[in-house]
DNA sequence: GTGGTATGGGCAAACGGTTGCGCAAATTTT
DNA sequence: AAAATTTGCGCAACCGTTTGCCCATACCAC
């Protein structure tokens, strides 16, 4: 036999009809024993296995989840992704993947045909520049659940998991002001990113708490490039005030930091210690890890992510409901 | 309106029959002039989108790929994916992922429920102890096709593409030999990789170039993990001759074997040598990077093997020539 | 014997497209 | 002007599965 057998063709070599054939696969109750298990002994025999397209035709259902997000070789990502993955294949959905390479344009694109394939539901990751969500709004008509997850979009009405940068950074600027450093630069991703607001907040309460004063001049806006952090660098090193220390956006920026700062002759831990936010497992590698790295669970904000979306699609939710889970960021101490 | 507007929709609409509503949609010459673009016009307003699972189902075509790799975590395979799905999506083809995690029981599991979701075709990347390679085989008998890459089967009735290691190894072991090495330990990966096999090729060819003798206890298989590099370390160290030099399996590897070698006592590039085989960009960012490493052009493979597995499924291929691309590793000096 | 209710299973529609074939009208050919 | 061909479109089957509803037969109580 050429093509893969079908119901039917059980029904008809048991002169059955194709619906008893089904229900006898199902346990329907209404099939008798006997029948049932002839149905089944002939379909082991005959190895059958169900024509899943049919069936997600039928039921318009793809057991698919779609995931969208900037960059698979980010180890925060490809963490993420395990996460995911993991929590999906254990209710029995598949994973389809699409990077947006912090491209909007490609991000749209690929929601698109995320559609088109008509994915169960979605998990994004913003690039880090889209500000305008018209492709992920448009998926509401297709009634295609969303989840967001870290890079989120500033909204309420969506659901989302994230991780608070503030207590993190909270505690790493603390950190730093108790080993007694006094100027301390921030680089800082782009304004519009939540998590980079956060990141002032916990900042500034961190002075706060310890009756400093907030200098703007030390905390950069980058794009998160090593062109950005280099100039991030440079402004940070040419403030008037002597800066000690340097809490960076993450350990990719904070690797390009250390780069810059050697490169003007600086002894790193010495002249000038860092801080940063982990990417693990880059930051175990790295020739001048910073002294500490607020964690942000990747695999859990996955994982969680993706069972918030599975409960969107098993309806044990309330639609109108939104979901919002905030992780605490913590601060690991090498 | 709820649901999506459906051929038939426009067909009523227009008084037309859904036929002659595809086939104008699709520009089938049949359909006149006028018909075609009223039907175009319509579907443009109704904002009509075509089923795609009602088309994959019909078709028996899903346009989607599926990826089956031990760990996306891995920057090799992160980069790998980026070339499948850059190439794919160029075809508007989607990618399906699942990760092994190395064990071959979930890479069955997975290969079957990439089955059940019926991808056009398969890219694997081989756990590394699967040794039985049934359930691919299992395969051919829906039509998928497989093309493996880079930890490939040691079969030649199969589409492959990989890195060949042994011109890399080659180019690494006589750095070694040219800057002095005369005892030179090799930290090898698990026997059955071919992978392995050329590793230790490619060693004995350079030591035969230079006229010296292979010393088997100089090649140590391991199985890849902390613990693993770390004993086939203390074997090395622990050689009547005193090993100067050490070729890592992958830059992993020569991470935690710089680590041991540390608490040795022992001081890298004084002491002890390493070079290894890139998992960029791990190496850039290494306090110990490798004097050299061997590139295996992860994107490249990624792509190649999408290529051809697109290939495959256009049927421009001839079915009964199995495609096996090799691509030659080469040494990269820092 | 009549009516009622399980029990076991079949019929056919539906999901949304695609496509081979047929058929009329319009156009060209001879 | 009849025949042949082209043009334009509709009919209906089909892809594999699920499911609402209907229909026998059997069994029960009265």
């Amino acid at each position: 036999m050429a093509n893969p057998p079908t119901i039917k063709e059980i029904a008809k070599r048991l002169n059955l009809a194709t619906s008893t054939v089904s229900r006898a696969l199902h346990n329907h109750p209404r099939i008798g024993l006997r029948t049932r298990m002839q149905v089944q002994a002939l379909a082991r025999e005959l190895q059958y296995e169900p024509n899943r397209t049919a069936i997600f035709f039928q039921q318009k259902k793809t057991f698919t989840l779609g995931i969208i997000l900037p960059e698979l070789s980010e180890a925060f990502f490809s963490a993420a992704i395990s996460g995911i993955e993991d929590t999906a294949n254990k209710s029995d959905y598949m994973v389809l993947l699409g990077q947006s390479h912090d491209d909007t344009e490609r991000e749209k694109k690929i929601a698109h045909i995320m559609k088109d394939h008509r994915v169960d539901g979605l998990l994004v990751s913003l690039a880090k520049n889209t500000v305008d969500y018209s492709h992920f709004e448009m998926l509401q008509k297709y009634n295609i659940p969303v989840v967001f997850f870290d890079r989120i979009p500033d909204l309420t009405d969506i659901h989302y998991v994230a991780c608070n940068m503030e207590s993190g950074t909270l505690q790493a600027v603390s950190l730093l002001l108790e080993k007694g450093h006094r100027v301390i630069g921030m680089i800082n991703g782009p304004e519009e990113l939540i998590a980079s607001r956060q990141r002032t907040t916990g900042y500034q309460q961190a002075l706060r708490k310890h009756r400093l004063k907030y200098d703007a001049t030390l905390n950069i806006n980058s794009d998160l490039t090593g062109k950005g952090t280099r100039e991030a660098m440079k402004q940070l090193l040419s403030n008037k005030r002597k800066v000690t220390a340097i809490v960076a956006f993450n350990d990719y920026v904070s690797q390009d930091a250390v780069q810059y700062a050697l490169e003007q002759g600086l002894q790193i831990g010495k002249d000038i210690t860092f801080v940063s936010y982990a990417n693990l497992p880059l930051s175990s590698y790295m020739a001048f890890p910073p002294i500490a790295s607020v964690e942000q669970y990747p695999y859990l904000q996955g994982q969680k992510a993706t069972e918030i979306l599975l409960e969107l699609l098993t309806g044990k939710q309330a639609k109108n409901e939104f979901r919002h889970v905030v992780l605490d960021s913590r601060l690991v101490i090498r």
